[in-house]
DNA sequence: TATATCATGTAATCGGTTACATGATTAA
DNA sequence: TTAATCATGTAACCGATTACATGATATA
């Protein structure tokens, strides 16, 4: 087998692209942080190169859009191989699931800190994951209103480059009917649920913390 | 500020050398396998970095061990400071939870692929997480067993390489009393609700995905 | 007036993964 | 007897984070 050639945050990418139509990196940047932040985190800068290897692999092709006072926009599109490349990508099986949480490591080793600095930062991350919960129940119930909101960074603004003009067909068999999108809907409710356990579990635990710090 | 020295696999490493004493790099990792896998994952030879980092740093100490066979023992003990960096990480603030699961990312972008790949996926996903948990259920009720397990990792053996005749003295004020260990506990039951959150949604999931199939 | 945010991207660095080595013992 | 597993570690590479640049507009 030759050498990996894509990783998950360039399906990411992609998937972006397939999902909301061509885009600069900037606002691959932005889509992503709104739709997957939650799962798979990535810098621009990482975004930035992920679009340059996707288009030495044939995946997407790019325009480039003059501008005077920024830097000239590179809006980026799908193409038919790269479709081909994401419907494979999420054929194959996966599972590698990594939970990075920094402050799972620091209550492990609990038994070496000040139970005091230990009910704080949990106190913090319920403050923080509490807010999560929120937004994310939002996005469940108003799902149609985020998705238009994602969409208009790319509907509005004037990006008549041609790029439609040169009849880069995307029928897209799968293409999401954005009616509604139970894929997208059923990915947002696991986040709520998730938060919901998560929270659960900090309360729990700063009760242990402080029940064993008092008496 | 001056350029970060340590990272969270570093405190990892480091929490593990002060939880079950001096070890090499091979049960540093084996210990990791054991603890760590949910949380934050490392390879092998990251983890022999990360001590080679921390006894530059002084958070280690480094001794010896002559073998034949095989490429001598490299057995690391942590040092009073070391116990202090350990300390002071705990005891900042930290939340910034990064949750890397690949099977999210490829159900988010669902309405490309072929429904039934997708709930191949899911299928094998779910036999993957059923595992876990029983195993992670088994650690909350043995947990004594679990951690005498590790423990002889280090404590069998001859390992008299006069590390202890040094006085490298570890009188550590909160030095974990192995009868119960009730943050490791209280991280374990974590591993069990998020699985349970977990699986529950791969179920709905499944639902979902052949419900929309057939009918 | 200074600081943030919008807007876009490149370059350098470092964490993390994969590959490379070596040899003994145990299992298929 | 071929292949895992035990055991132990180094070297090379690549994903991911941080820093570097630039210049507008909006906000405090």
């Amino acid at each position: 087998m030759e050498k990996q050639e894509a990783f998950p945050i360039t399906y990411s990418v992609l998937g972006l692209l397939a999902f909301m139509g061509p885009m600069s990196g900037y606002d691959v940047k932005r889509a992503f942080d709104h739709m997957l932040s939650p799962m798979w985190g990535a810098a621009h800068s990482q975004i930035y190169k992920e679009l340059r290897r996707m288009e030495n692999l044939g995946w997407v092709t790019m325009e480039r859009e003059e501008q005077e006072d920024r830097p000239d926009r590179k809006v980026y599109s799908i193409t038919t191989k790269g479709q081909e490349a994401l419907a494979d990508w999420q054929t194959q099986p996966a599972d590698n699931l990594q939970m990075r949480d920094e402050l799972l490591l620091k209550l492990l080793f609990g038994s070496f800190a000040p139970p005091g600095a230990l009910a704080a930062n949990v106190r913090e991350s319920i403050m923080h994951h509490e807010q999560r919960l929120l937004q994310y129940r939002a996005n469940v119930q108003y799902l149609p209103v985020l998705e238009n909101a994602l969409q208009h960074h790319t509907t509005n603004e004037s990006h008549a480059t041609g790029a439609k003009s040169t009849g880069m067909k995307r029928p897209n068999p799968y293409a999401p009917q954005h009616e509604t999108e139970p894929y997208l809907n059923q990915v947002a409710r696991f986040a709520v649920a998730f938060e919901e356990t998560y929270l659960k579990w900090l309360y729990e635990t700063l009760d242990a913390i402080e029940g064993r710090n008092e008496q």
